[in-house]
DNA sequence: AACTATTTATAAGA
DNA sequence: TTCTTATAAATAGTT
């Protein structure tokens, strides 16, 4: 959805790829929370960034819990 | 993106919700791909169903484990 | 960070 | 329930 159609592959521009990385991410964050909140579901995300590092984290309404590596949520 | 706008508070009606959860699920799962792949990133995505099943699971190329109460993922 | 041309997702309908 | 289509929403490239 833009200028262009986009092919299924990594990006190579790192600079572009950043940018992407933060737009989809932020677009992918609120899809995951509208079917949780119009289908009444409980849904767990985390994106991480290329580093590995735990950068995004979204959910329902149920309790949960997930272990990583390197974290350890509880919501 | 429809016919209509849609507000974003429970679906009431049984048989739209379920379509609508049906759709959307498989859409939320393109687009965790989608940022995986383009932006060379993990992403774990979790849908439970209305019953609290695990219902679908979507990751990027790492290793990772999730730990829930009724499952235990090792990808 | 904002804009906007386009692509993509999807709400209704068939 | 699977396919179609009008329209809302996301976003790629631009400013």
């Amino acid at each position: 959805m833009g200028r262009k159609k986009v092919e299924m592959k990594r990006i190579e521009d790192k600079s572009t790829r950043q940018v992407t990385f933060s737009k989809r991410r932020g677009g992918l964050i609120k899809k995951a929370r509208d079917l949780s909140v119009l289908c009444d579901v409980q849904v767990a995300l985390i994106v991480f960034s290329s580093r590995g590092k735990p950068y995004e984290f979204s959910c329902g309404n149920r309790s949960l819990s997930l272990s990583l590596p390197s974290i350890n949520l509880n919501i």
